[in-house]
DNA sequence: TTAGGGTTAG
């Protein structure tokens, strides 16, 4: 994997260097040329002539809907196969699209038009000037034509603004098709493959760009700065953005808002609020004035670390200081009050948002409904959903999920089973998320089966599991003391490499001890705490229950000696039970009893109070 | 209206 680079120290420079490479490939560098040579051959008066049919052709191109049929025929005296029609087409269309398509037909096996290289070159720029990148695509594939090198950066500028990962990964391979032939791109179009390569989130990419940027003696500027600040960022490396933030500070240059948010969003999800605060200082230092973004990241994350209060405070305070939440700022800070079931809240700013003529999007409906159905408010949460559809948003996955899981959570499974059906007439695609929360919801009826069934189905669509899909399902195998099920499913999800949620230990010791299992339960407590997880107390609780049941005192003895290293104390009831259950053995084990009392008296002492 | 931000489980 490409590391980044060790130290920017000479990043920057106000005036890049002369783009010294220079392309070595007769085929590029000969592309395009000999038009001025072909034009002078022919005479002004067939131009005229042919300007004035090429506007008519157009005309019956740009508005006849079936033109290829009958424009033959309408034409019988006009060579369609000359290029010299076709440049003067293309001057009268100014329309990539319809030119195309007019190449297209010509070229057809009928016709069997073969265009002419500066032809394809206007051809090949001006659907990138649309940016109109897939027809440009298909257009190199159907035509025998390579275009100059700035026409391929131009092309790789447009797809790398696109933000897909298919046109990221076209636009990288021009790029390595023009370093490969030794040209050189500028400066420019290296931004836009670094800008992309962040958009697409493949941050390998953009240590390679850089690593080669710098071999080729290309100085970045501060558009460069700024997509490598977001690289750090995405790559959890957020004090190293920072440092390069101050190294270009110093040298006099002020990357856009942009750096400076993502470098607090970072900050904020590692909850290093000091360095937030600093980052603002310098923000307000550099007259780059934090806007309703940088604020909406804090309030977001703040919300997110679950410090709601905070945000609510920040929401408050900007509000009062003059700047204006939009509906992104707002839909954030309704969602967080209905993380916390603060739904009167939510409510509010619901209608002050309104008030203020901002329209809720589906953004906004969504966590409202969420926080509706949170609070078992599902009538409101049924009539807000129906809103929300009138007012012309599509349902979608999230829209359906998020009933779903309101639904199931408040046991109203059957209703929740009919909008999961609902789905897949609807052709809404179902996600882990949709098939999650209704195996949740079924399991909680110990509808076993039928959550089975839906594990299978996700698994045949394809889609990848997570340790939630599994976690409910071997918590209800256990409680039915299926264990032997319950080991299957587990088996199942560590050869697909997926961590199981902590609890399912705990579920699974639950489940072997009330079986009887206690000599199996032990093995699952050893390998939980070797794995340095933290069992729940109740799963101590339980399996020292059973041992003393068992009358296997000196598991008992360890097993509390465990609880008590982990930090919890012997609740009375536990105490009690395992007392009792000591002093019932006949005297030849007093001894042993009494050293047991002993051992549980003093760390009964000595346990902490809380934790 | 430069970019950059928001919704579903556990």
């Amino acid at each position: 994997m490409a590391r980044p680079p060790p130290s920017f120290k000479t990043l920057i420079h106000r005036q890049n260097p002369p783009r010294t490479i220079q392309n070595p490939n007769p085929q590029i560098r000969t592309l395009g040329g000999g038009s001025e040579e072909f034009v002078q051959t022919h005479h002004q008066s067939k131009l005229e002539g042919l300007t004035q049919i090429a506007k008519e052709v157009s005309k019956v191109i740009r508005t006849r809907p079936r033109w290829e049929r009958t424009l033959i025929s309408d034409y019988p005296s006009v060579n369609f196969l000359d290029p010299q029609f076709f440049h003067e087409i293309l001057k009268q269309q100014n329309n990539a699209f319809l030119s195309l398509r007019f190449l297209y037909w010509l070229s057809s096996a009928n016709h069997g038009f073969v265009p002419d290289k500066l032809l394809c070159s206007v051809i090949f720029d001006s659907l990138v000037e649309a940016k109109a990148t897939n027809a440009a695509k298909s257009f190199l594939g159907f035509v025998d034509f390579t275009p100059q090198p700035d026409s391929l950066e131009r092309y790789i500028r447009c797809l790398c603004e696109n933000c897909d990962n298919r046109s990221i990964e076209e636009a990288l391979s021009v790029f390595d098709y023009l370093k490969e032939f030794g040209f050189c791109p500028a400066l420019e179009t290296w931004n836009s493959a670094l800008f992309g390569s962040v958009q697409a989130g493949k941050i390998d990419v953009v240590w390679k760009l850089y690593g080669e940027m710098m071999d080729n003696g290309i100085v970045g500027d501060v558009d460069t700065v700024e997509y490598l600040i977001q690289a750090f960022c995405i790559d959890n490396n957020v004090s190293k953005g920072y440092e390069l933030l101050r190294q270009v500070l110093e040298d006099g240059f002020v990357p856009s808002n942009v750096a400076f948010n993502k470098l607090i969003s970072g900050f904020c999800k590692d909850g290093k609020y000091s360095s937030v605060s600093a980052l603002l200082h310098t923000m307000i230092a550099k007259n780059c004035r934090p806007d309703i973004y940088t604020y909406q990241e804090i309030i977001h994350n703040l919300c997110k670390r679950g410090v709601w209060r905070e945000g609510f405070r920040i929401f408050n305070d900007l509000k009062d200081r003059g700047y204006a939440p939009d509906r992104v700022m707002y839909t954030t800070m309704i969602h967080c009050l209905c993380e916390m079931k603060r739904i009167g809240d939510a409510r509010k700013l619901w209608f002050e948002m309104v008030r203020k003529g901002i329209l809720p999007n589906e953004y906004t409906y969504n966590a409202l409904i969420y926080g509706l159905c949170k609070v078992g408010y599902i009538e409101d949460a049924k009539e807000l959903y129906k809103e929300m559809c009138c007012r012309g948003y599509k349902e979608t996955t999230v829209s359906y999920s998020t009933m779903i899981s309101g639904l199931c959570l408040h046991g109203r499974t059957e209703e929740a089973c009919e909008l999961f059906q609902e789905m897949d007439e609807k052709g809404i695609a179902r996600d882990i998320i949709t098939y999650n929360s209704m195996i949740q919801g079924l399991c909680k009826e110990l509808k076993i089966r039928e959550s089975m069934n839906l594990l299978d189905e996700l698994l045949e669509k394809g889609l990848q599991p997570s340790a939630s899909t599994y976690t409910s399902l071997i918590e209800k195998l256990c409680e039915m003391e299926d264990l032997d099920k319950a080991k299957i499913l587990w088996r199942d999800m560590q050869n697909r490499g997926i961590e199981p949620a902590v609890c399912t230990y705990d579920f699974i010791i639950t489940g072997l001890s009330n079986k009887g299992y206690v000599a199996e339960g032990m093995e699952w407590l050893n390998a939980m705490l070797k794995s340095g997880l933290r069992p729940q107390q109740q799963t101590f609780e339980r399996l020292i229950q059973c041992l003393s049941r068992a009358d296997k005192l000196d598991e008992v003895i360890l097993v509390l000696d465990y609880m008590f290293n982990v930090g919890y104390v012997l609740r009375k009831s536990i105490c009690q039970d395992v007392v009792d259950r000591l002093c019932d053995k006949n005297s030849l084990q007093t001894l042993h009893i009494e050293t047991c009392l002993g051992f549980i008296m003093q760390k009964e002492i000595t346990a902490p109070e809380v934790f």
